[in-house]
DNA sequence: GAGTGGTCTAGACCACCAA
DNA sequence: TGGTGGTCTAGACCACTCA
C-alpha cells in the first residue's frame, strides 16, 4: 500500500487566500489605518466565493491583523490609532485611574549584535544594530526602564530625538517612520532586584524588587524585529494577563 | 422558525446554540473528556443548519471548552487529559528542560471570608470558605507557594490529603471530586520580596525578589471559583505571556 | 438607498479516523 | 466503508453606517 507515499501538500483554499492578503500587506498595497476592498471584490479578484474570503479575514481578524467593522468596511490594524495605543503593554494602575504616559530618551547609540541578540534577532553575530535606553513615567512617577535593541538596516536614521517624539509608542513611530509594523510579541517575565544603574533612574534603593518583562516583537511572517528588556516598579501597577 | 422580532433584543442564533450547549455542559449531560453529538445530531436537535451548529462550536472550541477532533467528533475540554495538564501554568524552565513536578500540602483550614475575597468570588462577607496553603516542587527544588482560597459549599471535603494526592493539579481534582471546571482565569502580576513566612518555606532570604501572582478562576458562566496567590522564584524559570 | 460586514441555509465534496 | 469534522459554494436576508 503506498498510502503514506502521497503527501498532497494540501492547503485549504482560504489559507492560500490569506497568503496573497497578507502578501499585499507586506507589499504596501494597503498601508496602516486604510480600509481594503470589500468581501465582494477581493472574492471576484481571487476567483473564490465570498464566503472563502470571508474566512480569510476572520482568521486575520483573530490575530488583529485586520479590523473588521460592520457596515464601513476591513481595515489594516495600526499602532497609530488613538484608540488601540500602547497595544502590547499590558501594565495597569491598580487603583485603576486613568494615567498620563511620559517618555524620556536616556540613550541612543549605535552597537553591534551580541551572539545573544544576534540568535533572537535572526542576524549575524556582530551585525549593526540600534540600542536605546528609556524611562517611562506614569502620570509623574518614572515607572518603567526600557533597554530597546533592533537590527539597524530597517530602523536607519532611528534616534534620540524619535524616541522623545513619540510620546511612549515606539510601534507607533515605526510605522509611520521606518514603515515597520508590528504585529505580535512574546515576553517573559520574571522578578530580579535593581542593579545600581536602574535605581537610580527609578529612584530606588538597590535590590528592590522589579517586574522584568523581556519581549521580542514579530513583524509579518514572524520576523523578529525587537528585543526589548522592561523593568518595571509594581508597587501601585500590575501585570494582566488573561488565560483560556 | 421562530427568529428574532425586535431588534434591540438581536442575538444571533448561533449565540443562543452556544448557550443552550453551555446549558447541557453545565447540567451534566455531556461531562469532561466525553464526546458530544456530532454536528448532524444537534443541528437536528436544535432545529437549525449544521452550519450555525459549526458556528456555535466553533466559538465554544476558540475558548477552549470543547475540543474538536478531525474524523472523531467534538469533545469536552478537561484538565485531566495527560496532553493539557497543568493548562493554566505559564511557568517554564529558561533552559526548556522538562521537569518533575511535585506538591506538598503546608495546610488546609476552614476560615471566612474577608471583605476582599468575599467581593472577588462574589460570596457574602464571613461566608466559609477553604483556604489552602502549599508548596511547589520543580524537579527537586521548591519554586512556588501557593496561598488558595476557594468557597466552602461546592468544595465540601476537600482537606490536605486530597491537595496531596492531585499530584499538583487542584484543577484535575476540581473536576473530577467536586465537579467543578475551570474554564477561565485572570492573572494579574507583579514583583515583590519574600516575607519570613515564604522566605522560610522557598529557602531565601527575607526581601528576595519574587514572582507574584494573583490568579481568579472562573466555572462556566464566568462564575469565579477559586482566588490563588503563588509567589515564585524566577532564577531559573519564566512567566510566557503571547501578545496579539 | 446603496454598500458594507454578519447571519443562516442547503448541499456538495474533501480529509481524517476507526472498525 | 461509514461517520466525523473541515472546506467551499451560492444565494437570501439582516444589521449597521453614511451620504
Amino acid at each position: 500500500m503506498d498510502k503514506q507515499l502521497i503527501s498532497p501538500n494540501y492547503r485549504p483554499l482560504y489559507e492560500q487566500i490569506k497568503v496573497l492578503i497578507t502578501q499585499s500587506l507586506i507589499g504596501g498595497e494597503w498601508r496602516p489605518g486604510e480600509i481594503i476592498p470589500s468581501e465582494i471584490e477581493l472574492a471576484a479578484r481571487y476567483k473564490v466565493s465570498q464566503g472563502t474570503v470571508r474566512k480569510a479575514i476572520d482568521s486575520l481578524s483573530a490575530e488583529n491583523i485586520l479590523i473588521r467593522r460592520q457596515g464601513k468596511g476591513t481595515f489594516v490594524a495600526t499602532h497609530n490609532a488613538d484608540v488601540i495605543k500602547l497595544r502590547f503593554l499590558r501594565l495597569t494602575s491598580i487603583s485603576g485611574n486613568k494615567e498620563l504616559l511620559q517618555n524620556e530618551s536616556i540613550s541612543c547609540v549605535k552597537t553591534k549584535a551580541d551572539a545573544y541578540i544576534s540568535k533572537i534577532l535572526g542576524i549575524k553575530a556582530g551585525a549593526a544594530t540600534i540600542e536605546v535606553k528609556r524611562l517611562l513615567t506614569f502620570s509623574g512617577r518614572p515607572l518603567i526602564y526600557d533597554h530597546i535593541i533592533v537590527p539597524a538596516v530597517p530602523f536607519k536614521g532611528l534616534n534620540g530625538a524619535k524616541v522623545e517624539e513619540c510620546n511612549g509608542s515606539m510601534y507607533s513611530m515605526y510605522e509611520s517612520q521606518f514603515g515597520v509594523r508590528m504585529i505580535r510579541a512574546e515576553e517573559r517575565l520574571k522578578a530580579v532586584g535593581a542593579t545600581s544603574e536602574v535605581a537610580i533612574a527609578l529612584g530606588l534603593q538597590e535590590g528592590y524588587p522589579l517586574l522584568s518583562i523581556e519581549r521580542v516583537s514579530f513583524t509579518y511572517g514572524d520576523k523578529p524585529m525587537e528585543w526589548r528588556l522592561g523593568l518595571c516598579l509594581t508597587d501601585d501597577h500590575h501585570y494582566l494577563s488573561e488565560l483560556e
